[in-house]
RNA sequence: GCCCGAGUGGCGGAACUGGUAUACGCGCACGACUUAAAAUCGUGUCUCGCAAGGGAUGUGGGUUCGAUUCCCACCUCGGGCACCA
């Protein structure tokens, strides 16, 4: 064994053996039980590598190394989500295809990924954009399309002028296009939907039984929005400007399938979550946008509401989230309360919103702040005794309801680098699906890779490609030229990992019942996935659920986020501030196991932290600390044979030794619960207290080892050469994760605290076996004590076990 | 404006279910080694005080024998957002 700790040598050495020795491969076969730990698969960048995919990528490798040594028969796959708009858009300015494209930029991740020493089983890399996996992306939906929940719909929807794509909701982003920041326009435009609301109920209740950070499940419960109330009609008194209507016979759908509200009945309808309060009503609050439809629908109105209608719609598109003014105006209508029949005045108002609800609400100024508000403003009046109304009561009048904010996915996007959809469009038959023996529909070459001005797919351009024959009756029939959106492929890659070269199904059942049994069992990601891919994968996975075609309802069993990784001065990394740190050079210059114990120990895992690379010399030292007593226990184990240690056991030679034991198994304790618990900073940082001890103290060779153990998932290169070093032949990856022994964690002697009043005044050793009364004894007995409660009556004595005694004066 | 986090030394941070605040690391100072420097090792490092002791966990209150931890109000920073009825 070198005397100097060489990184560079130790790091390419071991991860070219592992990698011949396929020791990162789950066995599909296997008879142990499975663990599925796993990570969100990166999207390929060309800007490489960033030192947060390595944070994220480090905790679970730890705990993939862990659950190895524990036993499990590991499936820790990684992947490429490739479709995407940053690798069309170089391709569109530079003119390379996206093909090429993903190439290079896959290439050099893998390499930068490998050379981290994460223990991913590559020989399951999947890619999205690969046609042997987007072939049962296109056949999912094609189950979803016959399943009746892919339809195509008029509506309008998000444009981003400048993308030219139809953008979801989810992904705009304060009224820009999440992407480009473009102001997004609303535009009608013909969209392929999936009816993700028929499952929203079930995505919220079954939130109920899986693992998942508290802040996740309030996340996805908000954006699901789920909400229990009424919905009560008013009727509308006729008045001078008001033109009756007959009853509508719209009959057009929402995007979430739903009958659009029919405002020119006689009614005005509203959504309440209290409809106990409906004596409190003094006015009816109505959107903008219902206002609008009204006109639309024949209502006669002065020049100074349409006016301020059209202000408040536009208003309502600029998404600024300050505080607005609450502004409105009298309709002149007047509304009659079902439960008195009182009449109240109707206002058209700032603060209801068009799409939430039905677009309008009842006021009840003594019992919401917001109304309140609005009815002093406008010198409203506010009944403050009014009685409620319980349910019996209620019900009369209106109806209960369960609502949901969330809407049907957009599902189609007139780009190319995407899935195309494999539809066919026959004059005679309508939508037609491609047949399974025809997928993958391929993504054709075109000339160009921009989406025609128009609005429409580069796809459209190519004619020879889009005009083919029904697949049912034969006659002339056109491609649909859309594409899927990026979040497609995302929503099932993890069930593919489980059988990725499969050319029959998507996943074999055989693998699906093994390594998706209850799920994966850990699924680490950002928190800015927890509303987008989350939800939208739980939505595909129980689909495919319903279909029998996976084992569990639920995806993922437990899941978890990180924070980001911030520049030193507590901003985003990005290129263009100049501020991104290069993983490359850091691995050269401390290397990976450095590099990970850094961005492990930088701070807690869940929370943002500022790079700074400065303090990287820290877990370096650390390192090499651990290097240099591997050195003293070689050059030493002799004296050890001499003093007697039969190798195995944990008799140690010698008080000093005997004391680093105690705390090698305290520290195995720590470590073990803080992996599992993420808590990766204080894992490391008991680890460092375990070196200091035993730098000072003898130390058993097993007993080494078996520090060297608990910390080959932080820093596994330097943990397996140092394994080998010291005699071992098998590779420490699948050495048995040391067991603590409690006698020794127990302690038998501590120090506790001497309060008087609750201030600390000295402390005593005591025995843990000690009673109570002794150590109350000793504790008044104590001087320093003595000189504070001599002459004052002591009331009471509070007793901590093994922490402090309280004495009252 | 609303929702979710967070605020502790010069810096990153630790503190179990309310029980000795500042573990561990960085930095800094001093010492050892060295002709010297780097590296390494050792010692010290919240603050006032000679000491006894006092004061500090964003601010101000409260509960408690005891509060970084729980409650109320406020301030600052980060993230999210749809005035969500």
């Amino acid at each position: 064994m070198k005397k100097e700790y060489d990184h560079k040598k130790i790091e390419r050495k071991w991860q070219n053996l592992w990698e011949k020795k396929k020791v990162y491969q789950a066995d599909s076969k296997s008879k142990k039980p499975k663990y599925y730990s796993l990570i969100e698969f990166p999207y390929p960048s060309g800007a490489g590598l960033h030192v947060g995919h390595i944070r994220s990528n480090t905790a679970m490798d730890i705990i993939s190394r862990k659950k190895r040594m524990e036993g499990y028969n590991v499936l820790f796959p990684i992947g490429w989500d490739a479709f995407g708009l940053p690798t069309e858009n170089y391709a569109i300015k530079t003119g390379i295809h996206p093909i090429k494209v993903t190439k290079q930029n896959t290439d050099t991740f893998r390499k930068q990924l490998k050379s981290i020493g994460f223990s991913f089983d590559w020989s399951r890399e999947v890619n999205t954009t690969d046609p042997k996996f987007y072939k049962w992306t296109q056949w999912i939906f094609l189950q979803f399309f016959k399943k009746g929940l892919a339809y195509k719909t008029k509506t309008e929807i998000n444009w981003c002028p400048n993308d030219k794509i139809g953008l979801a909701n989810e992904e705009v982003v304060a009224g820009c296009c999440e992407r480009c920041g473009t102001p997004v326009e609303k535009r009608e435009k013909e969209q392929w939907m999936l009816a993700i609301t028929k499952y929203a109920d079930r995505l919220d209740k079954d939130l109920d039984t899986v693992d998942y950070l508290e802040k996740i499940k309030i996340q996805q419960r908000n954006w699901i929005g789920r909400s229990e109330g009424a919905e009560i009609e008013f009727k509308i008194s006729t008045a001078s400007n008001f033109s009756p209507l007959r009853p509508s016979q719209n009959t057009e759908r929402d995007p979430r399938g739903q009958k659009i509200q029919s405002s020119s009945d006689f009614f005005v309808k509203v959504f309440t979550t209290r409809p106990d309060t409906i004596f409190g009503v003094t006015f009816i609050a109505i959107s903008a946008q219902m206002a609008k439809n009204w006109i639309k629908e024949g209502w006669k109105v002065s020049s100074e509401i349409n006016s301020y209608i059209e202000k408040t719609l536009t208003e309502e598109k600029e998404d600024n989230f300050e505080e607005k003014e609450k502004t409105g105006i009298s309709s002149g209508l007047l509304a009659i309360n079902p439960a008195n029949n009182e009449k109240v005045p109707i206002w058209i108002v700032n603060y209801v919103l068009g799409n939430v609800g039905t677009g309008a609400i009842m006021g009840v100024p003594a019992d919401d702040t917001r109304d309140e508000e609005f009815a002093k403003k406008f010198n409203l009046s506010i009944v403050k005794d009014y009685k409620k109304a319980g349910y019996e009561n209620w019900s009369q009048w209106g109806k209960k309801i369960t609502q949901y904010k969330l809407r049907d996915w957009v599902f189609s996007r007139q780009r190319y680098w995407g899935e195309p959809i494999p539809l066919i469009n026959c004059g005679k038959c309508g939508w037609v699906p491609v047949p399974e023996k025809d997928l993958p529909v391929l993504l054709p070459k075109v000339a160009k890779y921009k989406p025609t001005d128009n609005g429409e797919s580069p796809l459209a351009d190519m004619k020879s490609w889009v005009n083919v024959k029904c697949p049912k009756c034969k006659g002339p029939a056109t491609r649909e030229t859309d594409t899927m959106p990026n979040w497609a492929g995302s929503s099932w890659y993890y069930l593919r990992y489980t059988d990725p070269k499969n050319n029959k199904e998507f996943a074999s059942k055989k693998n699906l019942g093994y390594f998706m049994k209850n799920g994966v069992d850990w699924y680490n990601g950002g928190m800015e996935h927890t509303t987008l891919h989350l939800l939208y994968s739980r939505f595909w996975h129980k689909f495919l659920y319903d279909l029998e075609l996976v084992p569990t309802s639920e995806p993922y069993a437990k899941r978890t986020s990180q924070g980001m990784i911030l520049a030193e001065q507590g901003e985003k990394m990005s290129k263009s501030k100049g501020n991104t740190v290069n993983p490359d050079d850091l691995v050269k210059t401390y290397g990976a196991d450095t590099l990970r114990m850094y961005e492990m120990f930088m701070g807690p895992f869940d929370q943002s932290v500022s790079w700074n690379t400065d303090s990287m010399v820290g877990p370096r030292r650390f390192l090499e600390r651990i290097w240099k007593i591997a050195t003293r226990m070689q050059k030493n184990s002799a004296s050890f044979t001499l003093l007697g240690v039969p190798s195995g056991t944990h008799t140690a030679p010698n008080f000093s030794a005997f004391a680093t034991q105690k705390l090698l198994h305290k520290t195995i304790k720590k470590v073990t619960l803080d992996i599992e618990a993420m808590r990766f900073n204080t894992a490391i940082s008991s680890m460092m207290v375990l070196l200091n001890e035993m730098e000072k103290s003898d130390v058993v060779i097993e007993d080494y080892k078996k520090f060297l153990q608990i910390l080959h998932p932080f820093a596994p290169h330097i943990t397996e050469e140092l394994w080998r070093a010291l005699g071992e032949k098998k590779s420490i990856n699948f050495s048995e994760w040391p067991k603590w022994d409690e006698n020794l964690v127990k302690d038998d002697k501590v120090k506790i605290a001497i309060q008087i009043n609750g201030k600390l005044r000295t402390e005593i050793m005591i025995n843990t076996e000690e009673t109570e009364e002794d150590i109350k004894k000793q504790a008044l007995s104590a001087e320093t004590v003595r000189k504070f409660t001599s002459g004052k009556e002591i009331k009471k004595i509070i007793y901590v076990k093994n922490r402090l005694v309280n004495i009252v004066i």
